[in-house]
DNA sequence: CATGAATGAGCCTTCATTCAT
DNA sequence: AATGAATGAAGGCTCATTCAT
C-alpha cells in the first residue's frame, strides 16, 4: 500500500534529516512516485508527519507497555534491569525509528505540538506508575534503600534520558557497554546492603 | 558591532527554530538590517552558523575549564558535585545558548559535521582527563569504591547527558530539584561506606 | 440525475466565484461525488461550463421570448413597460442565474467565446426585431415621437444594460425603485405630448 | 522603474484575463523579469493587485473630479452632456484601464473587497453631490422639468452604467454613436418644453 | 558597510485529467 | 456510473546568494 510506503520513507527521512529537510519531493522520489501523489493520501505535509508521529509514539508506547507486562515476576532489581535492557534493545533494533523519535522531540511544527505532547504525557504517566510500584515494593521488601520514591524515579528517568541521548553518538557495541556501566553504578546507588 | 549582533540573533533563532527555520532574512529582520548585509560579515549561511557554533562550543568549553580550575582543592565528592552544579548553573543562566547548543547537536548541516565534531571531541577528552584524575584520587583516598574508572566516567557522563536533555522539558525549579535527586543517588552508588 | 446536479452546482459556483475558482473538485465536493466522476458526464471542464452556459442562455432566451408573446396586445407603452418589468422580475427571481450570466459575459474561456457569442447574437437580433416592431407601431400610431427607431432601440438597450449592471450592487427593494425611476424618465423622453 | 512596469503589466493582464489568469509568472514574463523579482516590490499577488486597484480607482476618481471642475460654467444641459462625453472619452482613451476597472468590479479577491468598496463609495457620493447640484439648479432655472431629483440622478447613473457595460461589446465608432443616441433620448425626457 | 534589484533552485500545493477497476 | 491512484503542469512563494552602486 502506497500510503504506508510514504509514511515509512517519511519517518526514515525525518530521522536522517529532520522535518524541514524531509521534503515532500525527496520523499516522493524515494517512494518512486511523483510529489502530488502524496496528496492522494495525506492532506498536508503536516498531516503526513502527524500520522508518522502518531505511529511512532503509539508503537513506542505499546512496546514499553508490553515489555513491562513481561516482568510481572522477578525482584525489583530484575524488573528495573529488564526495563533498561528492553528499552536499549528497542532503541538498537529500531535505530531509524529512535532517531525519528528524537528529531520529533526536538523540533515539532508548532501546529502539531499540542497533539503530540498529549501522547508524550500519557506515556510518561504510565511509566511513572510502573516505576512507583516497583520502587515501593523494593523498599518494602528491604531490597532498596528507604528513600523518597520520587528521587528514585527521577534518577531512573535521568539515566534513561542520558542513554537515549548517547544512543545518537555511540556505536551499538559501545552503547551496550555504556548501558551496563551506567546501570551498575545506578543500582549500587539504590540497593540496600545487608 | 554588527557582526556580533548578527551572531547573537543567529544563535537565538537557532535555539528557537533550528537551523532551517533560522532564515537569513529572519535574522536580518531581527537585527534591523537587510539580508545581503549579512554577507559583508559572513561568507555564507554555513559560515555564519559555523561561527556561532564555534563561539558556543568555545564558551562552553572555557566555562567547564574554568569551573574545574576552581575546584582544585576539596574532596572528590565536592569536586564532582561542583562540576554538576556548575554545569547546571551554566545551563540555567544561558537557556538560549543551551537550546542552541542542543539544536546543534541534533542537526548539523552535513558540511559542518566534521569541523564541529572535532571541537566536541576535544571537549570530551578534556573532561575525560579531569574526571579520570578525580576518580583515581578518590579511589586511592578510599572515598570512592574501587571500581573501573571507565565505568565511573561513563555513568557520570550519562548523568550529565540525562540532565542536559531534561533541561529542555522542565522549569528551572523542577530541574534544580531533579539535579539534586539524581546527584544523590549517583553519589550513593559510587562512594565507599566506612 | 447526477448530471443535472453537477450543472446546477457548477453555475451556482460560477455565479459566486467565477470560472477559475469554480474548480471541478469544489463542484464535486458540493455535489457529493469525487472529482473524476464528473468526467462520466462531461468531457471537460470546458464542456461542463459550455453546457451550463447553453442552459443559461437558452432559458433566458426562452423567457424573453415567452414574455414578449404575452404582450401581443396592449399599447406600445404597455408592451415596453412589460418587457422591462418582466426582465427585472426574472433577474430578481433568479439572482444566481443572473450572476452566473454576468460572470459569463465578463470572462469566457477563450475556446468558448465563439460558440457563446453566437447565442448572444441570436438573442440580440430577436430582441431587436421585437423592439423595432413595437417602436415602429408606436410611431405610426402617434404614441411615440417620430425619431430614428435605431436611437430608440439603442437607448432602450442601454437602459436594460444599466439596470442589469446595477442588479449586482443593489438590494431588491432599491433595485425595483430604481427600475421605476429609470423607466419613467425613459418613457417621458420618447412619448409625444398632445 | 521596475515597480511601475510590473503594475502596468499587471493591470493590462487584469484587463485581458482577469485576476486568476493574470499569473505572477505571466506578468513577470511580459515585464522581462523572473517571477520572484516581483516580490522585491510587492509583498503578495494580492498586494500587487491592491496597488493596481488603488491606482486605477484614484486615477478614475481624479479624472471625474477634474472633468467636473471644468464645467463650472454653462447650462445644466451642457454640464450633463459634458460629463457623459468626458467619461466616454476617458473610457475610450484608456480602454485597458477601463477593462481592468470592470474586471475589478466583477471579481475581487475577498480580502480586498472592503478596502476597494470604500473608494467606490467615496466616488459615488461625490458624483451624487455634483449631479444633485446640477439638477436642482436646472429645475430652479426652469430648464429641467420639476421632478424628484432622486429620479433624475438614478436614471442618469443608469445611463452611465449602461454605457459602461456596452463599452465592452462595441467598437469605438459604434459606441460613440450609441452614446449620442442614448444621451438625446435621455435629455428629451427631462427637459421642459416651452 | 549597506542595500536595492535580481535570480536559480526549490518548496508546498492545487488543478484538470487519465486510467484501471 | 463511480472511484482510487497517479500525474504533468503550473501557481504562489521563500530562500540563499550575487552584483552593481
Amino acid at each position: 500500500m502506497t500510503r504506508n510506503r510514504i509514511k515509512e520513507v517519511a519517518y526514515k527521512q525525518l530521522a536522517e534529516k529532520g522535518y524541514d529537510q524531509a521534503t515532500l519531493s525527496s520523499i516522493a522520489k524515494e517512494v518512486g512516485i511523483k510529489t502530488p501523489s502524496i496528496y492522494a493520501f495525506f492532506k498536508n505535509k503536516e498531516d503526513l508527519f502527524m500520522a508518522v508521529y502518531k505511529d511512532l509514539l503509539e508503537e513506542y508506547y505499546l512496546h514499553i507497555k508490553r515489555s513491562i507486562a513481561n516482568f510481572k515476576n522477578g525482584s525489583a532489581k530484575e524488573k528495573l534491569y529488564q526495563i533498561v535492557k528492553e528499552l536499549c534493545n528497542y532503541y538498537l533494533s529500531q535505530p531509524e525509528k529512535t532517531a525519528a523519535y528524537t528529531k520529533l522531540a526536538f523540533y515539532l511544527p508548532p501546529t502539531l505540538n499540542d497533539k503530540v505532547k498529549n501522547i508524550f504525557n500519557e506515556m510518561e504517566e504510565m511509566l511513572f506508575e510502573v516505576l512507583e510500584t516497583i520502587f515501593s515494593e523494593g523498599i518494602e521488601q528491604g531490597i532498596i534503600k528507604d528513600q523518597p520514591v520520587d528521587d528514585l524515579i527521577a534518577s531512573f528517568n535521568c539515566l534513561m534520558d542520558g542513554l537515549f541521548l548517547e544512543l545518537l553518538f555511540y556505536t551499538e557495541a559501545k552503547f551496550r557497554r555504556r548501558a551496563e556501566q551506567v546501570w551498575n553504578i545506578y543500582w549500587n546507588g539504590i540497593y540496600k546492603e545487608h
